[in-house]
DNA sequence: CTTGACAGTGAACAAGTTTTCATAGAACAT
DNA sequence: ATGTTCTATGAAAACTTGTTCACTGTCAAG
């Protein structure tokens, strides 16, 4: 896979947190704004980019209209969530979404064939004591063994303003991540709850998604 | 809420599974297509009345862009669990019914079969179908901590033949429990995941109310 | 019978959006 | 020096999409 530059992650990354937010995608002029590009050209370039370089798949002639592709882990692999639904096959649902997210995100998705790895995929309220906005994250990797949340388990995300020490589905350099959140005055950073993985500095942005607010293991 | 009408419900869910599949929104030509419309106007229409209801909010003069209202469980409904429907709905999470909670530790009467309140999760968090009388319990106790499972926690129980070292919640001497199940040639008996807990011989009767499949944990 | 709500057709329009074309500077390897 | 790649501008073309308008039919309530 070809790296991508800063511009490219940083343009994913914003995609991806629209449709996290919002549960469509952005318009080109919306990335347009966003990085106060003159031309739509520039957005446009990009975009051709991302998917040369096989992160994003773009739907010809439709608006708003993407798939993302599953980004490979590198060997160091990290603890990525993914997201419930728009899930390459696993599980039902999405999304959000739609978990997908759409999906997505969205309330009451499953299955999807789409990968969405930022799309919020709210459950349909009827818990008091869970936000609408939840939504349902499996597990990948074990960098978060010692909170006792290992590969496989799925995570409740509820949005929110995350304190220091709280346990957060985090975008980070492109990549969902499952962390704890350290605030240390004016730095802020990810650490892993595992000897052998290192605090993960944000390079370009950091996105909080959400506040992990509980654990579902299988038996 | 007002009421949807069939073909608003269909098109809402089929909005919904389109998000899901695809990660973004069908256009109103695709929604027009998928239902044969001969007119986009038709939905149009129907756009207008699943806003004007308050179930799907429109984002003005943006394309494929729409948020949904997560839909509420009326209180009144009984239905235990919701299933995806054929082909046309697809719902991630199903609500199971909380039966109250369950002593880990000595054994004590659950709070009859009241149904305390509903909690939705995850498909994935068990089976991918999870049995339609699958249910929830509150942990309360310590005697299964060696198994992780620990006071406050929720098991989710679906009924089924218990195979040997399976956790089950299990009717003992009138009184229903958290234990693993042993069979041992003709020997059945309830054993606790904690060395200060005795096994649970029957006396009387035992019976198998369900089997433990996933446990939930708040962080 | 009439009224009104609901559902739909068909055509056209306006705005949103993607895509193409022409051009150009900066960084960089050859 | 020279060509290539990346990034970007500016404008325009082409297509997609939401929206409006005029009109028709159905069905139940008044």
């Amino acid at each position: 896979m070809e790296e991508l530059t800063k511009k490219q992650r940083a343009i994913l990354d914003y995609m991806k947190a629209h449709v996290a937010e919002h549960t469509y995608w952005p318009s080109i002029r919306d990335i347009q704004a966003k990085f106060r590009f003159a031309s739509t050209n520039a957005v446009f370039g990009h975009l051709q980019a991302l998917e040369r370089k096989g992160v994003l798949q773009r739907i010809p002639g439709a608006a708003r209209a993407y798939k993302i592709v599953p980004e490979v882990l590198s060997d160091t692999s990290e603890t990525v969530i993914r997201y419930e639904g728009p899930g390459d096959d696993a599980i039902a649902f999405e999304s959000v979404k739609f978990a997908g997210s759409i999906a997505a995100g969205f309330p009451d998705y499953t299955e999807s064939s789409g990968v969405l790895d930022a799309m919020q995929v709210p459950i349909s309220a009827s818990s008091r004591r869970r936000a609408p906005e939840a939504f349902a994250l499996r597990v990948r990797g074990d960098s978060m063994i010692d909170a006792d949340i290992n590969d496989g388990d799925t995570v409740i995300i509820e949005p929110g303003s995350p304190k220091h020490g709280d346990i957060v589905a985090a975008l980070i350099d492109g990549e969902t991540t499952l962390k704890r959140l350290i605030k240390q005055g004016s730095k802020v950073y990810l650490k892993a709850e595992n000897q052998n993985y290192p605090d993960l500095i944000p390079t370009t942005s950091l996105t909080i998604q959400g506040i992990a607010k509980s654990v579902m293991k299988r038996i």
